[in-house]
DNA sequence: GGGTTGTCTGTAAGCGATTGCGGCAATGCC
DNA sequence: GGCATTGCCGCAATCGCTTACAGACAACCC
């Protein structure tokens, strides 16, 4: 019923092989007979049977992303970044969605992957979660955003860096009391060194760091969070949120509460989010879908093998992104603040 | 290198056929020896090859969805919804993300997708893509969302009514002069369907319908389609907006305008996002989740010939589902907001 | 003119499963 | 005891492509 390429080659004269060659451009093949090949299988509507070039080839043009989340900024802008590079390179993208690592299995066992696609990319998982260990012995080309590991192309930002500089900006405002909007008790590496970023910062100002309150890296998460800040006894007159989520659960918060963020207290984030503009949100921003991108192609020169290998380097492989500030109203100088405590 | 089916046939003493069939539950095998089989095969880590596999049986176990945008609240809530279902099945998901389709060529050609998965399911395009015929006539079973097709699967919100209950909650309040933020022009049928939801509401209550201004359902293009709304001699008091994104940009723009939403202007509109409760925004909330959920069933329903064709039903294949009018802060009686005029 | 290259093409052996068909016991039935 | 079932299992033919290998032929160089 479907036309193969035995079909192809009898109609065009040629053997398979020849129908293989010359459609898939490689050399040795006449310019007119491919010219002619290529005319026939066009006119009969062919088109390779996937399943049978894997598996004579042993490739399967498929590339599986790992994310906790689909249905979140973050993931799902570095998913489309990553979807665009693959595209390009007519390479099919399947997703993993695992959940949140701390209450789900996580990873899809590298049985689930081992030979259905050629690379992997990984998208923010705590480092501790074992399985990424097997994704790589079985030799599966990798990638990782947010996530370092040695040998293995890691897009990342500078997570110390941004926590330090939106930090600091609330210090450089005149706050001397920063609360710190977390992510959750066991860190991931990530979430580690962003509260680094912040106790550097307020230690490097002679202040005390305050304890964190653990939003979960949600919106509802930052909104408890903030309300727990508020009912202590001297509240912060400035928040650092980990993430622009949490901050806008926190703004939730301060609404409920009549508080006014930029006005009544400072607020600043990670991430620049697409809605932290209009919100007003003081965000330190990162290349979301630029950072897909990379990762993306980072992989794809791994699988095409047409990566320079840094050998020696012992950070080979680590893909740092650069991270800016953007201030916008909601971080006021403190002696604009209304006093809460 | 790799271990197949004939290495595990050999250590288990039987043939690959039985080692096949025991492996996937298949009746006529003896359930001591399936047991031996499972044994060996876990024992020897073997993993069924998917390439070899969907050779042989022409099945995938892959689906794909075709959508516009992954890095949009809809488009990726949409995509969760359909990934857990389709995990639950141990079924490969596919994405394709398209663009635009008003800019770019919009689906992938079915010659893209042809062997490669088992079904499809294609997310919100304007039905004149004359290559969602293409799709079907290779028999692909499909299922759609947000757009209706005779004989498939698909699940819809009913587009006018949500538009005329946003639009009738603002007249309720005493509106008269209530413009409208549509998406383009040349309008996909459920753009259209929302148009026409409007339209009766205003006539239905002796009012005169304004002309749309067209924010193309982005929050970039909602801030300046109310920027030119503003720009009338005699603002609306109110505004229905078609997607909650291009209702925040319509905020953004007042905000800019030192206008108040929810004291001096009401503004309604059609989505409920993930984060319209945090800016206060009224809206008519469709289960974007649930929607994925369901159309990931009906696909599997198809593929696995277990859906009851209700022959002789017009209709058959829509599902329609419910839509929740959540009133929030963002809509004020008429009486209370300032007159811009 | 014989050997060496080099270009183009065909032959055929895989790739690793699935599955129709037939064989062979053990069982049931008259 | 003979014969039809029934339940398990193996044989071997596919599925449609890729690719090592080799053959044919032309061009080139001494």
């Amino acid at each position: 019923m479907s036309i193969t390429i035995r079909d192809v080659a009898q109609a065009a004269g040629v053997s398979t092989a020849t129908v293989s060659r010359a459609l898939r451009g490689l050399p040795h093949v006449d310019p007119e007979t491919r010219e002619r090949v290529r005319r026939v299988a066009a006119e009969m509507d062919y088109v390779v049977s996937p399943s049978a070039s894997r598996l004579a080839s042993g490739r399967t043009g498929t590339v599986a992303v790992i994310t906790p989340f689909i249905d979140r900024w973050f993931f799902s802008t570095v998913l489309s970044g990553i979807s665009d590079v693959l595209q390009e390179s007519d390479v099919d993208l399947l997703v993993y969605e695992v959940g949140d690592p701390a209450t789900s299995p996580g990873l899809p066992a590298e049985r689930r992957l081992r030979g259905r696609v050629d690379g992997v990319i990984v998208v923010t998982l705590p480092t501790d979660a074992p399985r990424i260990a097997d994704l790589l012995e079985i030799g599966l080309p990798a990638s990782f955003i947010g996530v370092r590991w040695p040998g293995v192309p890691s897009v990342c930002i500078d997570d110390a860096a941004a926590a330090r500089m939106a930090t600091q900006h609330l210090i450089n405002l005149g706050h001397e009391r920063v609360g710190i909007l977390s992510g959750r008790p066991q860190a991931s590496t990530s979430q580690a060194a962003r509260a680094r970023g912040y106790t550097e910062a307020m230690k490097g100002a002679g202040l005390e760091p305050e304890e964190a309150a653990y939003g979960y890296f949600t919106v509802a998460g930052g909104e408890s969070a903030m309300t727990s800040l508020l009912s202590q006894p001297r509240p912060p007159t400035a928040v650092f949120a980990m993430s622009d989520d949490m901050a806008f659960g926190a703004i939730r918060a301060l609404q409920r509460h009549g508080i006014r963020p930029g006005v009544d207290i400072a607020i600043a984030s990670i991430d620049g989010h697409d809605l932290s503009e209009l919100l007003d949100l003081t965000t330190v921003g990162q290349p979301v879908e630029q950072m897909g991108r990379m990762a993306a192609h980072a992989l794809l020169d791994r699988m095409l093998g047409r990566d320079n290998p840094d050998a020696g380097d012992p950070d080979a492989g680590e893909i740092a992104v650069p991270t800016t500030l953007v201030v916008r109203g909601s971080t006021v100088p403190v002696e604009r603040t209304t006093s809460l405590g």
